[in-house]
DNA sequence: CGAGTTCTTGACAGTGATCAAGCGACGTGG
DNA sequence: CCACGTCGCTTGATCACTGTCAAGAACTCG
């Protein structure tokens, strides 16, 4: 086994924890590297997969961040979706052997490519395995159901209160300040994932700046007041 | 095998097609009508799951029309789905063994139960049924992305006209009408849907009635001019 | 038949979009 | 290392779409 082939395996993966199932034993834990075909870089700004291309295989992010977009026919962008370190992405594809919404890297990134039939095979030998694959589907859909409520009910202000809470437990959850974060997203972006205009972001952005709630500066922003923040989406809390 | 158990059995179901697999044989095709185990019946109004009960099966519609809905913490109700014959619910329960929204029947309704031990058991057995459930909650996936379009890119009255278009596809697709309809839900539950409020779903619909596109009285709709909705909402396709 | 629910329509208000201008950060090349 | 150009962000002024409030009509169901 090269070095790199050490590097591959799930089973040497500190982000196997959040990609993969635990409750492997030992010895079955090194089939589970048998998922993982290979090691795919993308640049900034490249597509992992884009709309109408073929599916072959699901994404398991390594570093770097992505977004997924799908489009209409007459142009309208949206964004539905910021993935990190951990998250599977490509789930779109298996309906229709397409995929039907773009991943774009937002920063330089490396995904563990996963081709479909292996996933599939393994499920079938591996409960455990297959449980999990129902599982990040599940959460997938669940995730969206959210969305749904964001961008059905909420307001400007609680729809970005919301997408930053969101982001920074994300982050923590990977050993990142729970304060602190750099976004790896523009205004527009942000926008585009929440139905609201760039502008109205930024103008939300100030408001809580003003209020003393976030500090911002550009791409970085610093939680001040978390509870403030929850109180933003959730103003029946205060009591 | 009594008159009862012949009815409930997949193997001789009219709507196989549409929440089973194709491609089984006949030997096999008996063993897929393990998966379900019960059938059960739900009066208007009632729900067949709530937030926050525990997951054990999902539920495929026999007959009868579902909505779909989460709550936020201060109340909010968000439909994210309606739900005809055929079509499988409970998926948003499979992440955390609990449901996360409700499933309401809006007319009354039999469901066949398929425990999702059964599911998953038979799944690692039969590769065209696992295959099968991969597709059907990419498909859902790949629904609420485009519902995510809807509510961040769309105005009033594309979102409706894309709502009936849906709808009436969909209704088509089980040996219904083409261009009539009658509506099982309210102009609130519509509204919910489409992140928009009663009165203005009632004012588009209105609109579209006296622009000649659809004849409304009450929940009956008739779609006129088919083309001049899909104009509605893709603009660009009159050229 | 009557009570309650659902739907329609009108008047007005408010949130966020649009249009516009200027600022600031970053990167590239001289 | 600095100048410049580009891209992203902020902020202001105005507008339009949809929400809110209200009243009445139509329908449903016991």
């Amino acid at each position: 086994m090269t070095p790199e082939a050490i590097k591959i395996a799930c089973s040497n993966c500190n982000l196997r924890e959040l990609c993969m199932p635990v409750g492997f034993n030992p010895g079955d834990l090194q089939r589970l590297d048998e998922v993982v075909a290979t090691r795919r870089r993308v640049k900034q700004g490249e597509h992992l997969f884009s709309n109408g291309e073929e599916f072959t295989s699901l994404y398991a992010i390594r570093t770097g961040f992505f977004k997924t977009s799908v489009s209409s026919e007459d142009g309208r962008e949206q964004v539905t979706g910021f993935q990190m370190a951990g998250e599977i992405i490509g789930l779109d594809g298996i309906v229709s052997d397409r995929h039907s919404c773009n991943a774009i890297a937002l920063e330089d990134a490396e995904v563990c490519v996963m081709p479909f039939a292996n996933v599939e095979e393994l499920s079938r030998e591996f409960p455990v395995l297959q449980r999990h694959v129902h599982k990040i589907m599940s959460r997938e859909i669940v995730r969206e159901n959210g969305v749904m409520m964001l961008l059905g009910n909420m307001r400007a202000e609680e729809r970005l209160a919301a997408f930053l809470l969101n982001l920074v437990q994300r982050l923590h959850a990977r050993g990142f300040s729970q304060s602190e974060m750099v976004l790896r997203m523009t205004r527009e972006e942000i926008g585009s994932y929440l139905g609201l205009k760039l502008e109205t972001v930024s103008r939300a952005f100030s408001r809580f700046s003003e209020d003393g709630i976030i500090e911002v500066k550009q791409r970085y922003v610093r939680i001040l007041d978390p509870d403030a923040l929850k109180k933003v989406f959730n103003p029946d809390t205060c009591f």
